[in-house]
DNA sequence: GTAAACCCTATTGTAACAATAGGGTCAAGA
DNA sequence: TCTTGACCCTATTGTTACAATAGGGTTTAC
């Protein structure tokens, strides 16, 4: 009772679709164990299910058909074995980019759902921040020059020498620039230097620099040109409330929205002066 | 200084190639802000860094072009947010898969690693098995007539039911043949029921059986047409050293070799026979 | 003025099929 | 024996995000 198995019969038996056998076929992964000669007919026996619980075996461990093919001529064991462990090596890579990409994700939708639930744009607050480390690249050029522009080279700048940090991209994202204390004590907003907060563990890389944890005063700001502002608004309240200014002036990039029609960057930033009671 | 970044340019400053903001152009993502009517040359503007930093951003979190082209159509904080949301979803799926494949890549190299140490190939063993669930299925027809033939086609039906069940596809290479306890008694090889090794947790699905953990005189086999030599080996070992047996005879699938020319199922069983001793 | 470096469009290729179109074949019932 | 519906064939196009050409024009620096 060797039966010839039409290829309609032999993708219903084996759940796949008709056109995957012809491209197995096709590529010569699997050909079916008779042809007729005249009609083209494809017609398999049955024992050709095994090669193809191979060829779905070896798919659903992520090969490529071009790899399965490559098993077939390697029938030692030896060979299919380190096949194996280089294809478990490749998916820990791939399950590290997932989680790199994850958790850009969860920050990006985090920071989204801070942006919408941010009831105080302009009001000044006063929290302690926690230690965070950033990584400083002085461009030479004071930031607020020319509507962004040097902005934008300089911020191409740093993200060289984030590659070549090999920092992962998904720090591109949290950025800043940073106004050192002694120009904010003469309330000149004049920075040359921008910044990429990163993880805890860099640390021998030279421009890392800790943030301590402390008290700041802070604002949101959603627009560039408010930033001069707000800033001021800061050192008023600072100067009101008789506290001395602390540390560097940080504008952190909270959040980036997507400006298409105006082509500019449209971003929610976080104004922030580290600040201590005067005695 | 509002200067004119020619692609070249604007390729090398955001670490792309040509042909990315070609094909940008092309599908309406990122064109230039000024093109020349003449040479059709291309000309970005710095400013539009910031939305190819989105792109870019956009294709880190593993977003296709067609749905970034989307993003830039929802402008609002809301949609936004939930895209990310279902991104993130998705991407535990893919981990999740991933790792299923890792796991099924794991147990397909650990049965390779076994295979090359066997040394033992036909020669019987007595060790004691931890319990295992397996989900037997019942195909009515002998699987040890017609050369495999009837085997495949009862293996086909048990997929399917697995399919039906949802087991992970990585089941379906942990697979065997039961013959019960009364037939092996009676020294006859004859089964119409084959199983699939499942994990511990399943339970309620009706075809689950649990083999306890016991002492099994073993034996490994590299052919299918030596298996009822080896059985019958096994039986006589169990009554040469006074032994009982104690539950059903096993044949489980240890690894599957390709056996592209011969087209036909190599494979390695170890058979498996619970004994008990006899007081 | 010229050559190197740069730019353009258009085509082909990649992986693993799905979805057609347009036509021939098989099997079962009348 | 005929018919009809179910089945099969080949060939083409489409999918993603570009890379790699080919064949030709342009810019820029010396």
């Amino acid at each position: 009772m060797l039966e010839k198995i039409s290829i309609g019969k032999m993708a219903k038996l084996n759940n796949v679709s008709v056109q995957t056998l012809h491209h197995y076929d096709k590529i010569g992964l699997l050909s079916p164990s008779y042809t007729d000669p005249i009609t083209n007919y494809r017609y398999y026996s049955i024992k050709q299910c095994a090669s193809l619980d191979f060829i779905k075996y070896l798919k659903y461990m992520g090969f490529t058909l071009q790899e399965i093919l490559e098993f077939f001529t390697k029938e030692d064991a030896k060979s299919i074995s380190k096949l194996l462990d280089e294809q478990i090596h490749l998916i820990d890579q791939k399950m590290n980019d997932l989680t790199q990409m994850k958790r850009t994700l969860e920050v990006a939708s985090k920071n989204y759902k801070t942006y919408m639930q941010i009831q105080n744009m302009g009001i000044i607050e006063r929290n302690v921040l926690p230690e965070r480390k950033i990584y400083c690249y002085d461009g030479k050029k004071n930031i607020y020059n020319d509507h962004l522009e040097t902005y934008e080279y300089i911020l191409r700048e740093l993200r060289n020498q984030a590659l070549i940090h090999q920092f992962p991209t998904s720090y591109f994202c949290n950025v800043g620039s940073i106004t050192r204390m002694e120009m904010i004590k003469q309330r000149k907003l004049t920075s040359t230097e921008i910044f990429m907060l990163v993880d805890a563990h860099f640390s021998e890389i030279q421009g890392i620099e800790i943030l301590p944890a402390q008290e700041y005063v802070t604002i949101y700001c959603d627009q560039f040109s408010n930033e001069r502002d707000y800033a001021f608004k800061l050192i008023d309240y600072i100067e009101e409330h008789k506290l001395e200014i602390a540390g560097d002036y940080i504008c952190e990039v909270i959040i980036e929205l997507p400006e298409w029609t105006h082509a500019e960057r449209h971003m929610i930033m976080k104004l922030q002066i580290p600040v201590k009671k005067n005695l």
